[in-house]
DNA sequence: TTTAATAGTGTAAAAATTACACTAAGATTT
DNA sequence: AAATCTTAGTGTAATTTTTACACTATTAAA
């Protein structure tokens, strides 16, 4: 959920055995991806790179800190940004979750038992690529397109798996798109944006004639700019709205 | 998941700031029950009930044992049974989780600190009521109808209520109605389930006939018996013909 | 002015949903 | 054995939703 949590400078104790991590899915108009930061690891003789690769954003939860805040925390130390969509998906805690080599040298080599159990708990949180500056305080992070995700650090590649599954379920059903879009945005971006992450193709004329049946998606008196086409249309998501005519969708499927 | 892990005995070291609780749903065929587990509070001097009231169940997890597995064995501790339904649905971790002067005397008592952040992994599971025999190891369970729960130990009415939201969203989707059922169970049966978890009336045989569509739902050559009125047909969920028929529902809302 | 690119629109057939009321079968009661 | 009670089981017509499908409109760029 939003958080609207002032991000405070916290000094308390970090808790060594619980921590969250953060799937930060953005879409760009076109692909939906997630963002990564590099994870390096130098041979603190010799200087040499040992390894080099991608992570998803987490950390240790302080000790008076609520789960959803530390995710918006982990989200707002990555990016500078609050008040973004965040969703607790699932909690990782397998005894053998890091065993892989490189990964237990990291943790050593950063101060922790590799030994330990660590419970992560997942968020994913949602926001339209542009809104990150990726180069907010030197971190060396950026966007990959979902299908081209591979080999995350420890048990990285199983959360954003998970997270990815999760997502596709919550679009199904709730009106989240919207999170990864600018406030105002076109049909065909909406299009687009089911059409990427359920991996499916849309008719364009059945798209618009399902949303026009939704009151609640209001076209603007204003129209898209900067485009060498037609330009499109601009719509907003009007939530009140929503929340006011949702008639429980309780039609079950099986 | 179902889980297909004997239960063995254990040795290990409790770890004491992590738990899982899970909300055992049961369907008696009529109503939608949740098993709750009696907690009473004995002044050690004078003998004196201090407070008797009711809990989830759950319990602190072993260092060796897999988050799913500590569910399944708080499962099997409670019921006896093994291979039951169990899904993760949400962690809760609010430092001031455990604020209330019961509950806190209650830890305090179980030798525990009540200062101590617990950050419990919420899980719930599905089975018919008649599945379990209320007098498994002596303690004091009982059934209740999930409309008159009230005033439950700790936080558990919320992980009670978001269990239940976390059901009825799933059941919307996906198969799980069946793991409340026997193998065998009558059209009027199923019904009823929707009926009593969505908290909807549904006309009868428009389900049938939307039930009817659905290939994996398979009539037995079989009848109800011991009824007082006309006895029903039988029915049976095929898994794997619903594996090879499901046509991934994509058909959004919103 | 031409070209390239995307926006935007309608219709007919099929499928799904909705509202609605009576007969059938068995156990129980009289 | 007849009557009664209780739940099972069934069809149809109207409405809504879904599906498949192709052309014109508008803007910026060439």
């Amino acid at each position: 959920m939003n958080s609207s949590i002032e991000q405070k400078t916290r000094v308390g104790v970090l808790n060594d055995y619980l921590s969250v991590d953060c799937v930060i899915f953005g879409f760009d108009f076109n692909q939906l991806n997630v963002l990564l930061v590099d994870r390096v690891m130098v041979d603190e003789l010799t200087g040499k790179e040992l390894f080099n690769d991608l992570t998803l954003t987490g950390n240790h939860i302080y000790e008076d800190e609520d789960l959803d805040e530390a995710a918006a925390r982990v989200l707002f130390d990555l990016t500078g940004l609050q008040d973004i969509y965040l969703e607790q998906f699932k909690t990782f805690g397998a005894p053998d979750r890091i065993k892989r080599e490189n990964d237990r040298a990291w943790l050593a080599a950063n101060g922790r038992d590799p030994d330990k159990r660590i419970v992560t708990v997942g968020y994913y949180s949602l926001l339209a690529t542009d809104k990150v500056t990726l180069e907010w305080k030197g971190r060396n992070v950026r966007w990959t397109p979902v299908a081209g995700v591979r080999d995350l650090a420890f048990d990285h590649m199983d959360i954003f798996q998970e997270a990815l599954v999760a997502l596709r379920k919550k679009l199904l059903r709730e009106p989240i798109g919207f999170e990864l879009l600018p406030e105002k945005f076109t049909l065909s971006q909406l299009q687009r944006l089911y059409e990427v992450i359920l991996g499916v193709e849309l008719d364009k004329r059945n798209f618009r004639k399902k949303v026009a049946r939704m009151k609640y998606l209001v076209p603007l008196d204003e129209k898209q700019k900067g485009v060498a086409h037609k330009p499109a249309r601009l719509y907003n998501f009007d939530r009140d709205l929503y929340e006011l005519n949702r008639k429980e969708l309780l039609d079950f499927a099986i």
